[in-house]
DNA sequence: AAAAGGATCAACCGCCACTAC
DNA sequence: AGTAGTGGCGGTTGATCCTTT
């Protein structure tokens, strides 16, 4: 007997995501606060499987989420940590709280694996067969005589552009689109509660011409509105009794002390070759990230 | 300008781990 | 201890965009 599927996918929406799901996403967890997703599209009238819902909001909707190019430093942290920890990209992730473990792991995929090739290959084309550890390793014996400065994580994202914004966006492009659908959802969102003030402010605003020119909710409004206080106080703690499942808590953690793993984004058990995470931080935080960055610029590939 | 091929990334799938009963 | 339900993870796919010819 097999394991049931998550969700009957009779009647499953499939595909892309539009701006009114996520619309209606955004509204419930704000309401509600993630978690308990089984409960969901049946709360929200979603035709999406619950799976599907935690998916866009952890890699796309969430509060926190840095998107566009990866910095140098973080590239580095990539690199680094894909050596020590293999394709452990939610692991790998909780160390960048910014990046989701799909973007990573996308990123990896599409970028840093031919980087890597290519400079394995012109250090030395008979190493090309070697393991990115081995290199990592070898960079680290170097370098360790030249440290660089300790870096902090927050220094690492001053082109932040949360999620919030993305919102803001799709809150301005599906105004545009659908003023019809919208007025409908925005009733009932204002009369659920679902939509705070400020979104149907923000949303009327946008209906009456008010912002001819499509500008976006100020970001510190809209972070305002979903911000993890937001969440916390709508109700992070009726969700499962957990705080933010996965990376969520480590973005609301994510002042000074990111490099904190929590329980359920540590490697799986099977995992045995997982180094200390003590040791990890602190070879990641004060050492090494700037050393894959000294890599980078060592190659003119790069 | 159009077609072909490559790159990118959002989303899906299947499996595993954890928890409650 | 066994089972079912749920969430989380990593691999993969496919649609779309971009670049090259």
């Amino acid at each position: 007997m097999g394991r049931p599927p998550c969700c009957d996918k009779v009647g499953i929406k499939k595909g892309p995501w539009t701006p009114e799901e996520d619309i209606i996403l955004v509204s419930y967890i704000q309401e509600h606060g993630p978690g308990n997703w089984r409960s969901v599209p049946t709360n929200t009238g979603l035709l999406r499987c619950s799976k599907s819902c935690r998916l866009r909001w952890t890699n796309y909707l969430r509060p926190g989420i840095k998107r566009g190019n990866f910095t140098p430093h973080e590239e580095g942290m990539i690199i680094h940590l894909q050596a020590l920890l293999g394709n452990k990209w939610a692991a790998i992730a909780s160390y960048l709280p910014q990046r989701t473990d799909n973007d990573i792991k996308n990123y990896w995929n599409t970028h840093l694996k031919k980087k890597l090739k290519k400079f394995q290959s012109a250090l030395d084309p008979h190493m090309a067969s070697d393991s990115t550890k081995s290199f990592i390793n070898e960079r680290r014996s170097l370098e360790i005589i030249t440290p660089s400065p300790s870096l902090s994580l927050s220094q690492s994202s001053t082109t932040y552009a949360s999620s919030t914004e993305n919102i803001s966006r799709l809150l301005e492009g599906w105004m545009r689109s659908s003023p019809k659908t919208n007025n409908k959802i925005l009733q009932q969102n204002t009369n659920s509660g679902a939509m705070d003030n400020h979104q149907a402010y923000q949303l009327k605003a946008e209906q009456d011409g008010g912002h001819g020119g499509g500008d976006l909710v100020s970001h510190e409004e809209f972070e305002s509105i979903l911000s993890f206080e937001n969440l916390n106080n709508a109700a992070w703690d009726k969700s499962t009794g957990d705080s933010m499942p996965g990376r969520g808590s480590q973005a609301a953690a994510n002042d000074d002390k990111v490099h904190v793993l929590p329980e359920k984004n540590k490697p799986r058990s099977d995992n045995n070759t997982t180094p200390p995470l003590s040791f990890l931080e602190k070879w990641l935080l004060d050492e090494s990230a700037g050393q894959v960055e000294e890599m980078m610029e060592l190659s003119p590939m790069f």
